[in-house]
DNA sequence: TACATTTGCGACCGATTGGTCTTTTAAAGA
DNA sequence: TCTTTAAAAGACCAATCGGTCGCAAATGTA
């Protein structure tokens, strides 16, 4: 009753790598069973087909992003180290990777548009959390007078996801980190310039 | 002897859109042939695989996006007017597009990275290229003496397009062009506050 | 140890994948 | 118009796709 919820969670997190990767089209049952070292019958055993285990596998991928965000920012005192560690978090998502290929809610977001409906309505409410999330962390900054008043929270979040995913991919097809890097450190002086009373 | 140029034709304009939308492997040849109404030996008459059709899907609409860049360009006689250019292409990427689905760029991009190395290739030089062309941009603008001359050129680039195509996948994935238009604005007014003299 | 239950194996399934090849059809050139 | 050449059709192929199921092995319980 306890192995078995172990092959699940390896089920899971291999096949989350290979999602995050490759794709949801681009990965293959047989992929999995590769990666797993699981036969069919053993995979099956515990997924009813290849929707629920990329299903749990963008959950458990999904939960683990926002988990990195919330400890970052949870040693933080101002918001201005709240926001810069919203940075470096992005930017740890291509080097110190929670799942290998960058950023598992923007992928599947790319993945799955017009393709996979079920998919992208989680995507979707997933990429849209995450805007909200750094939207409140700019407007508290505002309330506690650190950033000036007439900036808009959701506009800022939105430039500032846009940018970090958007060097993501730079990167990614790179194959180094230098514009997730650069990218970070302008995002960084933008917040000294622009944010900063 | 003209006929076959016009299906040839006809089957890279037609899995062009089919790519940019469903990506590689989300497109088969049985998409590719309902499509375009051919038949399996309508299409490998006149191409030798996927990868071929693929090759030549991505090449058209990619130089599709180079020649809007360029054509819209060459109607601006500042920098400045430059600058908002490109950023207005972008955003006509999704509003007005020249292959439905976005940035082909980007789009093939992500779709090859860790999957396909050849197409990979391709899409990492056409990133590249494009970030070049607005860094020259930026350069001359500089040389002109409408930009501020402290202002990194390539940085300035990678942030523009970055956040561009970061914002062109939200407002895919959310099915409206808020995501886009509110970027534009935001990186219009950066060009106003932070590079003009 | 004996038994019940869970877990995993792997042969098997129909459908679909990318791709080949021969035949038919249609368009060009003389 | 007649012939030559190009273009399209579609039957066919092996391999792979996601998925099923009966059975054996491992595990947990008494």
């Amino acid at each position: 009753m306890q192995k078995g919820e172990a092959t699940r969670e390896l089920i899971i997190r291999t096949s989350a790598e290979l999602f995050n990767t490759r794709g949801y089209y681009g990965s293959s049952m047989s992929d999995i069973m590769e990666a797993t070292g699981l036969k069919k019958g053993g995979i099956y055993n515990h997924f009813e087909n290849k929707d629920e285990i990329a299903f749990a596998a963008f959950d458990r991928s999904y939960s683990l992003v926002l988990k990195r965000f919330k400890e970052k920012l949870a040693a933080c005192g101002t918001s201005e180290e709240k926001l810069r560690a919203i940075i470096e978090v992005f930017e740890s998502l291509l080097t110190t990777p929670i799942v290998k290929g960058g950023c598992p809610i923007f992928n599947a977001a790319v993945d799955s548009v017009d393709v996979h409906h079920k998919l992208q309505k989680k995507a979707k409410d997933s990429v849209n959390t995450l805007l909200k999330y750094v939207e409140i962390k700019v407007e508290e900054g505002k309330i506690e007078n650190e950033f000036k008043a007439n900036i808009n929270a959701a506009d800022f979040a939105l430039l500032l996801v846009s940018a970090m995913e958007g060097a993501m991919m730079v990167s990614r097809v790179n194959g180094n980190h230098v514009a997730i890097k650069t990218t970070a450190s302008i995002m960084n002086n933008y917040i000294t310039t622009q944010l900063l009373k």
